[in-house]
DNA sequence: ATGGCTCAATGGTCCAACCAATTTCTGCAT
DNA sequence: ATGCAGAAATTGGTTGGACCATTGAGCCAT
């Protein structure tokens, strides 16, 4: 079973043209997320290609997270594309039941302690200032509306992890995040979830100030813990009312 | 900003209905990995809508890697499917340079850490005769012909991830391993890479037949650390050398 | 200002062709 | 019968044009 470093010429390549056309397009103009892109139809006559042609590029970049298409607005930039980009597509499959969620949960708790961990080393000044902000704001959205604070506490997390200096660690936890909210939508938790993880976003955060990676991390761990009893609880509730 | 707890509605979702028809499909045929699916044209007239739009739909698939299509022949399946899927489209900026190379390492790091731990808490007995085994091909390999062993070294840690009781593990690992094939085509590397990774290969098997997870962790975190050293040395000597 | 109206712009879908690669069939020479 | 070259059918790739659905901007009456 010998292997060549040969990979197997692309019969047609309309669409990668496009799409590299695209990019360099993207990259001359300095276009960044948020901004529009050209209509398909200015693609499609500028690139001498049929409309068809540039939908299915888009498709793909949309299927990639690159973009986002507003029907009736146009095509958005939601990230940061280059020409030399190195695509790794993750399918997972995974279900909305208990394990799932735990082993989610696993990786979660692998990755963000060492989010935490690197983010203590290397965020700056301007990081903690965010990253405080965030906190802040998840403080307060937590004891005026007494708990729900999901969207507040996901921005901290998120925080963290873009103070991370490698921004694999936000797009492998946004795509479980995603998981997460599906199961949420499932009305099969707990009352108050994350209540008992509340304390440890402080604690985070000054481990992560006082650039204690270790901290951090030890930190960061507990916080997952009480998110994974939560879990438990919940499970544990959900075999006694006879669930399916 | 008062956040409601609603998600904007879908305002079209021809493709993805398409999409979920075609995963029933798939699932009720049970068909796998090098099955032939139906024509675009049949899928086309079998859901009422139009060629265009199945494409569309495929094209979504063809990105994610679940299927291949071949001009003249028809479209084949990649890997398996199933209705809940879990889709993390990983980009990293910016293919084959020493940060990106980097960047996938620290994952490495979190992630292999933690499948140790695991594995030394959950591996069965069988879990670690195959463990044991892999090992032992790789470290002959790795006598025999003195370093290149790189593909026994992978199923060695392969069978670690498998035996940590959490799929998702060899997943998420197994999309980075693309990368690493490709950095290794690109002679720009140090002569003996894994080197000097090689003799922790061994302690790690040892602290997870003691079921020892902190020690497991440790010693694939020691593992990590020499890739990692191996990694800089390479790209130090790269910048000695001039390169673009 | 506010709410409703029109209207142009834009992405989404459809159709009917034709092109290009592949596979299958056919028929002839051996 | 067998083998093989060429024709024909199959299948994904591309094109052009049409129409629908949503959005957003401009306008107007209230």
């Amino acid at each position: 079973m010998t292997e060549f470093g040969l990979s197997p010429i692309q019969a047609t390549a309309r669409d990668d043209a496009v799409l590299k056309a695209l990019a360099g397009f993207v990259m001359r103009e300095a276009l960044g997320p948020g901004q529009r892109l050209p209509t398909e139809r200015i693609l499609a006559e500028r690139l001498k290609v049929s409309r068809n042609t540039v939908r299915e590029a888009l498709t793909r970049w949309e299927g990639l997270g690159l973009v986002e298409r507003r029907q009736g607005s146009g095509t958005y930039l939601k990230g940061v594309v280059s020409l030399d980009m190195l695509h790794m597509p993750l399918t997972l499959a995974g279900g909305n039941d208990f394990t799932s969620l735990m082993q989610t949960l696993e990786i979660r708790r692998a990755l963000e302690a060492e989010a935490a961990a690197l983010c203590a080393v290397r965020a700056g000044q301007a990081d903690l200032v965010e990253i405080g902000r965030k906190l802040d704001i998840m403080e307060q959205a937590f004891h005026t509306r007494a708990g729900m604070s999901a969207e507040e506490d996901w921005e901290f997390h998120q925080s963290i992890y873009r103070s991370s200096g490698n921004p694999l660690f936000e797009q492998i936890i946004a795509a479980m995040h995603e998981l997460f909210h599906r199961f949420w939508e499932h009305p099969l938790g707990v009352r108050d979830f994350g209540h008992a993880s509340f304390p440890y976003h402080r604690t985070i955060y000054e481990r992560i100030a006082a650039h204690d990676p270790e901290g951090a991390r030890a930190e960061a761990l507990k916080l997952i813990a009480t998110v994974e009893d939560d879990l438990k609880r919940g499970a544990a509730k959900l075999e006694l009312s006879g669930q399916k």
